[in-house]
DNA sequence: CAGGGTCTTTGATTTAAGTCAAATCCCCGC
DNA sequence: GCGGGGATTTGACTTAAATCAAAGACCCTG
């Protein structure tokens, strides 16, 4: 089954750059995980050194809060990488808590495996550091938004970045719960913000679908940035 | 003067690992700034391909809301190596304002000078790395407080630590704007609820310093996480 | 030592958002 | 077609924090 492996390898950005050599001995380390929704690859705290490859499916990255909010900071999809922080450093626990949002596969490898060919491969590890920079910029939004933007910006920017850019309607796929763990507020702030939304024309929600009906008024609400 | 760079470089974790030949070309790419206090070195949204080692002085990484508010996200402090985001990803604007806390002289290298350096050197990247995932963790801690914390519980934390674990009293070093700004919230906040801690007893507070007496009660505000 | 400027402190008011509770809706399997 | 369970919606209430305004305190300079 290291075709499979092979193939994502070749495909992606920060490994594309090996030899043919090198991508074999990855392929052969690579462990591979089935998991089923809603189940967890690590709590935040845990240590927890391995590199991954998201084969199918996706994983959430989150935060908790002992009074049981819990924030969303990154989704993890096919075809993307991400790692435990012990990856990197060794003896540190994980910031973030990893669960599956759906059924999922991935290759792992564990830090003290491949470090060897990271250290010997400046251009492996440049695109790693590279794709981990991307990472921050999206961390980096996040802050913004929690900082700076009311609950109604940080959701009119969820909205116009799920509802594909050609597209005006988005099903309704995730639950007002899931909705304000990206948010990082209430299901019911939301369902109201969503419904003054409404109000002011900016969307039409029905049981199946939002349809975004003022792009730009949404777009207007992110200014104030 | 390549003598301070070199010395700086070797002391350095990140760049420890170089042989004498690579830490020389490093010293003679290096480019010396110096700045004022206050003095910007890089606005949000411009583009900006440097990594850089602060060598004297201490600089700040923040964000600025179109109203006016500032987040201060990280410090970095004399000895350390910070970087924009361009130096990686070259035409990606950088996220953050970097700003001068006081006179501060800096050594930076510019991407595509010692990209060459990197990509040979896998070891050095990889501490790079290393570098990048402690400055993630450290925005992971700003997520966590913005999203989950109260000011009160920022702020206590940043008491904590500010004062050095041994003494109980830290010099009001910091006006309470630049409080306000890292712990995202306003002065007039800030000054409430260093009070509110005072008439709980947490803390004394003097025109000139502030007194924690009760450690262990600024650190069970922090539990509520 | 007077005066301007910055920083701090306090009060009054407003507002966004969190919380608790309850009603309703809807999907699904039996 | 019926009942149960999760998800949604709405109302009422509380609270943390933002905002606006103004008064003091302090420091430096001329």
């Amino acid at each position: 089954m290291a075709t499979e492996v092979l193939a994502l390898l070749k495909a992606h950005p920060v490994f594309s750059c090996l030899d043919e050599a090198s991508l074999l001995s990855l392929a052969e380390l690579a462990l591979v995980r089935r998991c089923a929704a809603d189940e967890f690859l690590v709590f935040a705290g845990d240590r927890w050194p391995y590199l991954f490859l998201v084969a199918e499916g996706s994983i959430l990255a989150l935060k908790e809060s002992s009074e049981g909010r819990s924030l969303i900071v990154a989704e993890i999809g096919a075809g993307e990488v991400f790692w435990g922080v012990a990856f990197f450093e060794t003896e540190m626990p994980n910031p973030v808590t990893l669960r599956c949002r759906e059924m999922t596969k991935l290759y792992l490898w564990q830090g003290e495996e491949i470090r060897p060919l990271l250290l010997a491969n400046g251009r492996l590890t440049w695109e790693l550091a590279r794709a981990m920079v991307r990472r921050m910029l999206r961390a980096s939004e996040v802050i913004e938004g929690l900082a700076f933007q009311p609950v109604a910006g940080r959701l009119a920017r969820l909205l116009l970045e799920q509802a594909p850019p050609d597209r005006q309607s988005l099903p309704r796929s995730l639950t007002l719960d899931e909705l304000a763990a990206r948010l990082g507020t209430s299901r019911e702030v939301v369902c109201r913000t969503l419904y003054r939304f409404a109000g002011e024309g900016l969307i039409n929600i029905t049981r199946t679908e939002f349809t975004l009906t003022d792009r730009d008024g949404l777009a207007r609400l992110l200014e104030r940035t």
